[in-house]
Order: C-alpha cells, then sequence, then structure tokens
DNA sequence: ATTCGCCAAGGATCCCACAC
DNA sequence: GTGTGGGATCCTTGGCGAAT
C-alpha cells in the first residue's frame, strides 16, 4: 500500500465523524468490553498505567479502551487479556444479560422422569443454570423400597454426588464405592456408574450434573 | 474478468498537557 | 500517581480507473 497522506484538516475529520453515529450494536459491544477490561484490572488490583506498560500500549490509549471511547483492534485486545492472565474470549461473555439465579425452597423441586426413573430412582430438579455454554442441573435423587440397583448408566460431561441419607454401595467403572451421609464422588460419567447395592433405605443423595453444551 | 496502482477516508495509536 | 482528552501521525481498507 502506498503511504500518500492529503488528510483533511482534524477538525473537518472530526465534523464528519459526528455526522455518522456509531452503530449501537457496536456501541453497546464497545461498552461491554470497556466494562469487562476495567473489571479485571481493578479485580486484579493493577493500575491502569501498570497494564498499560504489561500490554505495551499507552496508558491513555488504555483509559480510552476502559471508558469505551476507543475500539481495540484483535492485536491489542490480546495483549490486554495477556497482560490480565485471561483468555480474549472472557471480553466477550456477556455479563450484562446473564444473571441466572434459581431458587427453591426447602422441600421443593420438580419431579423429573430420567433414565432412572425405570429402576425406581426418583430425580428431584433442585434449580438449573445456564452460564455461558455450561450447563448445571442438580437433582435430589431417592431409592426405597421400590428401588432397584442401577450401575451402568453413562453419559457425557462430568457429575459429582453427595450422600444425604442412606447408605448404599455405589460403582464408578472397576470401582466400588461404600457411601454413607457426608461422602462424595466427583467423576466422568461417560463410564459405567449407578447404585450397585441399596444397603439401607431410604437413600438421598445429591447428584450434580455438569454438561458443556456445543455450539456449531 | 482480473489485476494493479492511486487515492481518500477512517480507525488505531501515541505524545503531551492538564486536572484531580 | 492516576486518569482523561486534544491533536497529530501511522496504518489499513475500500473505491475507482487503467492496463492486461
Amino acid at each position: 500500500m502506498p503511504r500518500t497522506q492529503a488528510k483533511l484538516p482534524v477538525q473537518e475529520r472530526q465534523d464528519v465523524d459526528a455526522d455518522k453515529p456509531r452503530d449501537p450494536n457496536v456501541e453497546k459491544v464497545s461498552r461491554a468490553l470497556a466494562a469487562q477490561i476495567y473489571t479485571f484490572r481493578t479485580a486484579a488490583g493493577i493500575a491502569s498505567g501498570a497494564l498499560a506498560k504489561m500490554a505495551g500500549i499507552s496508558h491513555s490509549m488504555l483509559s480510552r479502551i476502559e471508558k469505551g471511547t476507543a475500539t481495540p483492534s484483535i492485536e491489542t485486545l490480546t495483549r490486554i487479556a495477556n497482560a490480565l492472565g485471561k483468555p480474549v474470549s472472557r471480553f466477550f461473555v456477556d455479563q450484562s444479560e446473564r444473571h441466572d439465579c434459581s431458587f427453591v425452597p426447602a422441600g421443593g423441586g420438580v419431579t423429573v422422569d430420567r433414565e432412572g426413573s425405570s429402576f425406581g430412582h426418583v430425580y428431584t430438579l433442585i434449580g438449573h443454570v445456564l452460564s455461558g455454554n455450561l450447563s448445571v442441573e442438580p437433582y435430589i435423587v431417592t431409592l426405597d423400597e421400590k428401588s432397584q440397583p442401577w450401575s451402568t448408566h453413562q453419559t457425557t460431561g462430568l457429575q459429582f454426588i453427595h450422600v444425604l441419607e442412606g447408605r448404599m454401595k455405589y460403582r464408578y467403572a472397576n470401582r466400588l464405592y461404600e457411601v454413607k451421609p457426608g461422602d462424595s464422588l466427583l467423576f466422568d460419567p461417560n463410564a459405567a456408574h449407578g447404585p450397585e447395592e441399596i444397603d439401607s433405605i431410604p437413600v438421598r443423595f445429591l447428584s450434580v450434573f455438569f454438561n458443556i453444551r456445543e455450539y456449531s
């Protein structure tokens, strides 16, 4: 590219800019980005001058980015992200529109049919939260006299179990755990798992499923 | 139709001064 | 010391016409 520059006087260029308002969506993203950078910086206790130095940009530039009056290039954004020790993608997580919080009072929840229901396992859903592409589903699982062992279940994601009441032998892959109230298990449910022997009823345990939603 | 060069416009950035 | 804003410069992009 040639480097010939026959620029308009600065005042004239600013007048042209003033005639063309920023796209509202660009404005929105810019403000969200600015807020994210400011939040991460202040949370880390880093002064703007220090962060600018770490990122290799001027402190005035960082100030404008944090105020949303400048839109940083990909390169500058990457430098700032590196200086903050965050992936660039964190800057684009929409914090302003997403404040999922579910509250279920004691004894509440919804009984949900899952694969284990046919074995007499009662699943009570006590919340559901989506954060980005992470889905979290906590259940209170109850096993009673009508429940049968079921230790061949396999699924995806991550699963956490915390026993609240009763005793059972819980299988995970080729291991068998004797669990009692207070015991916890955290595992990849891709391997066969589930209650193999119910030693005392009722058994109640908290079972939390974590799943990453794939976007195409 | 494609490629290349020229040019204007606009965006990103820095320097510097100033306010608090 | 920290943050903000004006002014200037650098760099990229897109439009357009000429050449192939």
